[in-house]
DNA sequence: CCAGACTTTGACAATCATTATCAATTGTAC
DNA sequence: GTACAATTGATAATGATTGTCAAAGTCTGG
């Protein structure tokens, strides 16, 4: 049985208000400095239920960390993401979701998964790095 | 100035036999395993190298850890992961790399990088799972 | 509203991959 | 061979994430 905390609404809210994708150890911070009382476990712990559940996207920045992010669109796509300043585009990509299924059933793989991210940086951020 | 050591080429060696993709404990496991004493540290710091010196491929995987492979295909190419033997395809993906490009500059990104990699289930660990 | 059953929480310890430290070792150039 | 600087490796340190378990919260049926 799945019960209703105020925990979960608020890292449900947290992820809710944020742009780009967060790491847990920011989401929580953020939380506690917006002066919850949460605890860090109880913010893992409600990521993954989100992410398990379909309510959130996870991604591994280049850093090793795990991030989330509520993303708006509800099926399949993927992200592009400035690597400056965090600014996340939702791309849909049929092309490439077909590609990837046929490369995969042409060498005889089945139960096709795919991780497809561009990271790059933002117009903002280009401008700000050549300046 | 870069050294030669036993150590080096033994981390190359290895990496050189080994079909698929390796962590840097498999490798360094596979190594002593062989009778070699080598450190773990420096496993870790022959493959960052190799990377660097586009010797070896590395990609994280699905548990988080950090893969190493070394590549036949010297351009950039992509990856078809079996997500059970770790049998590994290399891809060529022309049309996902034009994409990835347009994507980015559509959006106003420059600098585009991309991880594009396919996991799925190899043809006969498919077999060996619905058996 | 109340009790009991069952979840969830959270402080803390534990784990796991990776990186830093630093003295001892070993290539390399001359 | 000698001297110098890069490399090694045992170990400690780091940092993200997960496990533990008692205490507290939530829901359900009376």
């Amino acid at each position: 049985m799945k019960r209703n905390t105020w925990q979960r609404e608020a890292v449900r809210e947290a992820l809710g208000t944020t742009d780009g994708f967060v790491s847990a150890q920011g989401l929580h911070a953020a939380l506690r400095d917006g002066g919850s009382p949460i605890g860090l476990a109880t913010v893992y712990r409600a990521l993954s239920d989100l992410a398990d559940g379909g309510e959130a996207d996870s991604l591994q920045s280049m850093e090793g960390e795990a991030l989330y992010r509520a993303c708006s669109t509800d099926g399949h796509h993927h992200h592009l993401i400035c690597r400056n300043c965090g600014l996340t585009v939702e791309i849909e990509a049929d092309a490439v979701e077909t590609w990837a299924t046929q490369v995969a059933s042409a060498n005889g793989f089945s139960q096709p998964q795919h991780i497809v991210d561009v990271f790059g940086l933002c117009a903002a951020c280009t401008r700000a790095t050549t300046a």
